[in-house]
DNA sequence: GCAAGGTC
C-alpha cells in the first residue's frame, strides 16, 4: 500500500482523481478524506499540522522572566490532532510514502512534519517527495514518474524562521505586556512581520503630523474653438526647466492672472499629437487580485476569504499565490470555450477567440509554487453564489480575459497656447483602439476632448481662473496599497499578509479603514526603534532570508543561524533591563490616551471610554471611584474616538463601528442630554430586586427605541421595541411580568403588542422554529433549500451523512465538491 | 494569553 501526503485536502482529491483515472473512492477517518484506489491511498494535510511552542513550564508570564524564553527549548506539538493520528494510522499499514506538498520552502518543511511523524512509527518505510508546481495531468504524471528525495536542508531553513520568529516575538511582546502590566487578552505584540507592518503606518502618520502646509495658486482658462469650449492651464518652466503649474508667490500669481483676464485670446503655439500603448494587464498574484478586489470595495479579508469558497467550490484556481506567468499547460483557447455561449461572460470570450494568434501577458515572477489566480473553465450558476461571490469570480474571469486580449491605443493631444509671455496648455487624449478595455471594464477609460487646431491659429480665451489651494500632506496607506508595500519590501507571504492587517486591527494598533494608528502603537513603535530596532526594520527579514538561503544550500546549519539569532537577542535584552518602568509608563499614558474623551464634568479628571465586564461599552471617569459619572454608548458597535471635538463639553466625538452599520454617534455628553428618556414602565427583572432598577421605554441616538433599565450601563437589560409610531402604555398589566402592556399607533391598525417580556419571548420562540439551518450555509438561498428537501436533505445533519456525488446527481446546479465544502463548515 | 506560517 502506497500513501501520498498532500497539503491540503483539495490536492489530494484532485491529485487521486488523476492518478486513479477518476475511479478512487473515498472515506473518512477521524473527520479526515481518504482517496482510495488500486493500492494506493491518499491524504490531504492541513498546512502545518504540528507547531513549535515553549515547554509547559514557560507558560505562565508573571512566572518567567521574558529574557529566559531566549535559551528555553522549543518544542513540537501536533496542532491538527486528528491529521496526525490518521497519519499514523496509514502509515502503519503503508509500504512506501510519497510526500506531495506544495513545491516551496513551507511545502518542504510541511512534508518534512509529516516525514517525521510517519518515521516515529516505521522507520524502515521508503518515503520519497514528488514536486509539481500545478496540479495538472502532465505535471502530477511526470512528477510521480521520476520522484525525489525531500530536501531536508530546505526544511530546516523554513525550521530556523520558525524558531527564530517564535523566540523574538515572544520574548519581546512578554516583556513589552509585562512592562505596562497589560495581561489577558490586552497584551502588547510586536513580530518580525506586524511590527515593521506597524511602523510603515506609524511612520506615515507621524509625516502627516508633521507636514506644513503651503499655500500655491494655479490659474486655469477656457479655449474655444468652433463653438467647442476645453480647459487650459497656466504653466511655466522653473529653475530645472520642468513644467511646473503650481506659482508660489502672490504677487506672481495676480500678475498673470491679471494679463490673462484682461485678453481675449490665445494663439496656437504648438500642437503636439502622439498614439501610446496602453498594455493589458499580467495575470492575478494574490497582492494584484487584492489590489483589484479593493478597487471594488473590497477589504482584503473578505476578498480573500471570496476568493477561498470559490476555490473550494472549484470555480477559480488557488488563491494564494506569486506567480504571474501561466503555466505551459493552461491553453487560452480551450478556457476561452468554456465560457462560449454564456449570457453574461460569453460574448467577450467569443470576441477574443476571433484574433489571429492568442498570446498571454506575464509577470516578472514565475515562481514553482501554484499558477496564477484564474478561472477553471467551471462556472457557477448566478443563484449558487451569492452577489459577492459573483463578482468576484467576474473579475477573476475578466482578468483572465484582459491578459489574452489586445493593447489598447490612446491618443494624446497637446495644446500649447500663449497670451504675450504666458503659456497655456491643454492636454487631450482618446481611447483609439479599446482593446482589453472592452473585456476588463475596471480601468478608467475616460477621454479628454482637445479639438484639432493648427500653430498659429488664435482662440478664444475666456473665464480665466486663479485658484488659491494648499499642499496636502501625504495620504494614508490603504489596505491593498500596505498589502503591495509589504510585498516589495519582502515581509510576510501571499498567505499571510492580509492576515497582518487583521491582527494589527484585533491588537488595538490601527483603527478605521484605510488604517490610522492608535496612541498605542506610536508607542510600540517607538519603544521598539529606541531598543529593539530590529524587530520594526525590514532587515531582519532580509536578513533572515540570507541565512535560510545559507542553510538550504549547506553553507551554514540551523543551529547557526539560530545561535546568532539568540546572542542578538540577548544584547537587546541587556539594553532593555533598565529601562522597564520608563517604556511601561510611556505604554501606559498611550492607552490611556487612546481612551480619552475630555475633561469629566463632575470631578474635572478624564472621562474615559470603557468596557464593562459584558463586553459593551460606556464612558465612565478615570475618578473612578471617588466619581461615578458614567454615560452611555450604543451597543451595536465598536467605539472609534474622532479627532473633533464638542464645542458645548469639549469632548471628542465618537463614532461606532460596526461594519455596514457604521454611524457616527457624536459627544456622548449632549447626545446623553437629548436622549429621550421615556415612561418607567417597573421594575427590572435583572437588578430590581438588589439595585432597584426601573424599566423605561428609551429612544436612541440611531431613533430606534427600546425598553431598557435606567441603571444602563450598569444593567444591560433591555427589549426591543418595533421602529415606527407611537407608543402607548395602557392601564393593562401582564400578570406574569408586573409590566404595563403596550399599544403601537402607526397607520389605520392599532397593533396590540402586549406585555414587553411576553412578546419578546414569543418572538424568539417564533425564530428558532422557522427556516431551515440550511440556510446558515455560504451562498445557499430559499431555491437551494428546496431543491435540497426534494432530495431528502432538510438540516445540517442529513447533509453532513449525505454522499456529495449522490447529492450532486439528485441536485441541480449543486457541485460534489461544493456539498464537502458544506460539510465541512456544517 | 506570546510569532509567523500553513490551511478551512
Amino acid at each position: 500500500m502506497e500513501l501520498i501526503i498532500t497539503e491540503k485536502d483539495n490536492a489530494a482529491r484532485r491529485i487521486a482523481d488523476i492518478l486513479s483515472g477518476g475511479t478512487y473512492d473515498s472515506s473518512r477517518e477521524n473527520g479526515v478524506n481518504v482517496y482510495e484506489w488500486g493500492g494506493k491511498r491518499c491524504v490531504g494535510l492541513s498546512g502545518h499540522v504540528v507547531g513549535v511552542d515553549f515547554p509547559d513550564e514557560y507558560s505562565d508570564w508573571r512566572d518567567v522572566e521574558p529574557v529566559e524564553l531566549i535559551d528555553a527549548n522549543v518544542e513540537k506539538t501536533a496542532t491538527k490532532e486528528n491529521i496526525v493520528a490518521t497519519l499514523r494510522i496509514l502509515a502503519r499499514k503503508a509500504t512506501r510514502v510519497t510526500i506531495a506538498t506544495d513545491y516551496d520552502r513551507e511545502g518542504e518543511l510541511i512534508g518534512k512534519e509529516a516525514y517525521d511523524i510517519v518515521r516515529d512509527v516505521d522507520e524502515e518505510v521508503p518515503i520519497r517527495r514528488v514536486r509539481f508546481s500545478s496540479i495538472t495531468e502532465n505535471e502530477v504524471q511526470s512528477a510521480f514518474d521520476d520522484p525525489d528525495d525531500l530536501d531536508f536542508d530546505l526544511a530546516a531553513a523554513g525550521e530556523a524562521r520558525q524558531i527564530i520568529d517564535l523566540i523574538w516575538g515572544a520574548a519581546l511582546t512578554r516583556f513589552l505586556s509585562l512592562s505596562a502590566g497589560q495581561l489577558g487578552n490586552d497584551f502588547i505584540s510586536v513580530g518580525r512581520v506586524q511590527s515593521p507592518t506597524l511602523k510603515l503606518i506609524v511612520d506615515r502618520e507621524r509625516e502627516i503630523q508633521a507636514f506644513d502646509p503651503e499655500t500655491y495658486w494655479e490659474l486655469f482658462g477656457d479655449l474655444t474653438k468652433d463653438e467647442t469650449t476645453f480647459e487650459a492651464q497656466y504653466f511655466y518652466r522653473d529653475e530645472d526647466d520642468n513644467e511646473a503649474e503650481r506659482v508660489w508667490e502672490e504677487a506672481v500669481a495676480d500678475e498673470v492672472y491679471e494679463t490673462l483676464a484682461e485678453r481675449d485670446s490665445a494663439t496656437v503655439v504648438d500642437v503636439n499629437r502622439r498614439t501610446r500603448t496602453d498594455t493589458p494587464p499580467e495575470p492575478f498574484n494574490t497582492t494584484q487580485f487584492i489590489r483589484a478586489a479593493g478597487a471594488l470595495g473590497y477589504s482584503a479579508k473578505r476578498a480573500m476569504s471570496i476568493a477561498e469558497d470559490l476555490y473550494t467550490a472549484g470555480y477559480i484556481t488557488y488563491p494564494r499565490t506569486d506567480n504571474t506567468v501561466y503555466p505551459d499547460d493552461l491553453d487560452p483557447e480551450e478556457l476561452l470555450d468554456d465560457f462560449v455561449g454564456h449570457p453574461t461572460l460569453g460574448d467577450s470570450a467569443e470576441d477574443l477567440l476571433e484574433a489571429d494568434e492568442i498570446v498571454p501577458t506575464e509577470g516578472d515572477e514565475e515562481t514553482t509554487d501554484h499558477p496564477p489566480i484564474h478561472p477553471t473553465g467551471e462556472i457557477p450558476t448566478r443563484g449558487d453564489v451569492s452577489d459577492d461571490e459573483w463578482e468576484v469570480f467576474e473579475l477573476v474571469v475578466r482578468r483572465f480575459y484582459a491578459t489574452v486580449a489586445d493593447a489598447a491605443v490612446w491618443e494624446h493631444l497637446k495644446v500649447v497656447t500663449e497670451v504675450d509671455d504666458y503659456r497655456l496648455k491643454s492636454n487631450g487624449k482618446r481611447l483609439v483602439e479599446p482593446g482589453y478595455h472592452d473585456v476588463y471594464p475596471y480601468f478608467s477609460t475616460s477621454e479628454n476632448y482637445v479639438p484639432d487646431v493648427a500653430e498659429g491659429e488664435e482662440l478664444a480665451l475666456t473665464d480665466v481662473e486663479l485658484e488659491e489651494k494648499e499642499t496636502q500632506p501625504p495620504r494614508r496607506y490603504g489596505q491593498s496599497r500596505l498589502i503591495e508595500t509589504m510585498e516589495d519590501m519582502g515581509i510576510g507571504t501571499k498567505s499571510t499578509r492580509h492576515n497582518t492587517l487583521e491582527k494589527l486591527y484585533d491588537r488595538g494598533y490601527i483603527e478605521s479603514d484605510p488604517p490610522r494608528p492608535t496612541k498605542l502603537a506610536m508607542a510600540v513603535v517607538d519603544a521598539a526603534e529606541n531598543y529593539a530596532d530590529r524587530v520594526v526594520s525590514e532587515e531582519m527579514t532580509a536578513q533572515l532570508e540570507q541565512d535560510m538561503d545559507a542553510i538550504a544550500s549547506g553553507e551554514a546549519t540551523l543551529d547557526d543561524v539560530t545561535d546568532e539569532s539568540r546572542e542578538m537577542l540577548e544584547e537587546i535584552f541587556a539594553n532593555l533591563a533598565d529601562s522597564r518602568d520608563e517604556i511601561g509608563d510611556h505604554l501606559r499614558k498611550s492607552l490611556k490616551d487612546d481612551k480619552r474623551l475630555g475633561p469629566c464634568p463632575e470631578c474635572g479628571e478624564d472621562l474615559l471610554v470603557r468596557r464593562s465586564r459584558h463586553g459593551s461599552y460606556f464612558v465612565g471617569c478615570d475618578g473612578y471611584p471617588d466619581c461615578e459619572n458614567t454615560l452611555p454608548l450604543p451597543s451595536t458597535g465598536k467605539p472609534l474616538i474622532l479627532e473633533n471635538e464638542c464645542e458645548e463639553h469639549g469632548l471628542n466625538e465618537v463614532k461606532m463601528l460596526a461594519g455596514r452599520q457604521t454611524f457616527v454617534h457624536g459627544c456622548p455628553l449632549c447626545k446623553a442630554e437629548d436622549a429621550g428618556e421615556g415612561p418607567v414602565l417597573g421594575t427590572c427583572p435583572d437588578c430590581g430586586d438588589e439595585h432597584d432598577g426601573e424599566l423605561a421605554v428609551k429612544t436612541l441616538e440611531s431613533g430606534s427605541r427600546l425598553v431598557g433599565c435606567t441603571r444602563y450601563p450598569d444593567c444591560e437589560y433591555s427589549l426591543p421595541l418595533p421602529r415606527r409610531g407611537d407608543i402607548e402604555v395602557t392601564d393593562e398589566r401582564c400578570d406574569e411580568h408586573d409590566l404595563p402592556e403596550l399599544v403601537v399607533h402607526s397607520g389605520d391598525d392599532p397593533w396590540e403588542l402586549g406585555c414587553p417580556i411576553c412578546n419578546y419571548q414569543e418572538f424568539q420562540a417564533r425564530e428558532s422554529d422557522s427556516g431551515s439551518d440550511l440556510e446558515a450555509l455560504d451562498g445557499v438561498g430559499a431555491k437551494t433549500v428546496e431543491k435540497l428537501a426534494d432530495a431528502g436533505i432538510e438540516s445540517l445533519d442529513d447533509l453532513t451523512e449525505a454522499d456529495p456525488d449522490a447529492v450532486a446527481e439528485d441536485v441541480d446546479g449543486v457541485s460534489a465538491d461544493r456539498v464537502r465544502t458544506w460539510q465541512a463548515k456544517a
